[in-house]
DNA sequence: GAATTCATGTAACTTGTTACATGATTTA
DNA sequence: TAAATCATGTAACAAGTTACATGAATTC
């Protein structure tokens, strides 16, 4: 339902291909979910069956011609319906392959849940390093998307991420040293 | 792959039935991976097929009769593969449905997302006293799965949950504050 | 006698991934 | 002229969800 909505709440803010909102996803969106092109087409053939956008033909000044979705009445009447409905079991990472595999290596050989998860910190770093950039490109997304009043929005979304990867990197330190601990 | 593996994995440990192997997953588990009755004897199924695990009937006090999986010499090297081999693009967190409807709410009635964000601060809470209450319950779970050795590999699922609990209430109310900043 | 627990599944569907197909236009 | 970008998709598969089917034994 997520990919279906964020669609379809993109179309809102404004008309787009189906490749204007895979870039899109690409872009920036991706801080709140992720879509491969395949899934974005199947997606948008879908909602319009639906009658929730519509689409016309469009020349363009390179390659085939574009096919730009708007939403109907209908289709903003189902975005409003969803996100003023019950989020329902919006259950959060409830699922985790790095926890999967480090409960497992107990039976592996000597390091390997070491290993892992000293490669999971350099990632949390990482991506830690790579929401501070992206921090001073806000204002190039803001543009891409929502307008000015968007802005505390895509702050409240990095800072998800932010604090989340900090959370994964205080982890990822104490779980080291717990391991380090049980060599002795 | 995380699933086929964690049932390959606990089987290892010990020969389980279908049915016990779900009443784990409720049980424990679930703090690594979740997982429904049919979803699990479809990989069982899988996993036999490839040789992975073996099966044998088994007179039950109640109900039907038990269909028993053990591993097997070959069932055993894939998860010592699956384990040593690189734990790819494990990416996590990258889709949040909280995200996707907090952003798509600035095109929302009023108060939609602080509504949202504030039920989702209650249920991060929730989540915080129930990882501390099982903290308490945690020998029980060792005698289900692993053994004494498994117990810091326990404490270290459960100290994420933590860590991610105390990361998400930090957000919710930050982003509350900031909700509230942008009536005046 | 009703509800719960034990026990195994199937079917249909939804969501996400990977790989492939096609072809035009522009830029280096 | 080769590579990148524009643009739309299909097919096959993998993983997860929801709903249903069946029936024995035990506990209330």
């Amino acid at each position: 339902m997520s990919l279906r909505m964020s669609l379809l709440g993109l179309i809102n803010l404004t008309p787009m291909s189906g490749y204007d909102l895979k870039k899109f996803f690409d872009d920036s969106f991706r801080f709140f979910w992720a879509a491969e092109t395949s899934q974005i087409y199947r997606e948008l053939q879908a909602l319009e069956r639906r009658g929730d956008i519509d689409s016309r033909s469009e020349e363009s000044r390179k390659g085939p011609r574009r096919k730009v979705y708007s939403i109907t009445d209908q289709g903003r009447s189902a975005l409003r319906e969803w996100l003023n409905g019950p989020p329902g079991d919006v259950d959060e990472d409830f699922r985790n392959e790095v926890l999967v595999r480090t409960f497992l290596s107990a039976e592996a050989e000597a390091g390997v849940a070491g290993n892992l998860i000293r490669s999971r910190l350099d990632a949390y770093r990482r991506e830690l390093e790579h929401l501070d950039s992206v921090e001073a490109r806000l204002p190039e997304f803001v543009a891409l998307a929502g307008g000015d009043a968007s802005l505390p929005y895509w702050k409240i979304a990095l800072s998800r991420g932010k604090l989340v990867a900090q959370a994964n990197i205080e982890w990822a330190e104490e779980s080291l040293r717990v391991l380090e601990g049980l060599k002795k």
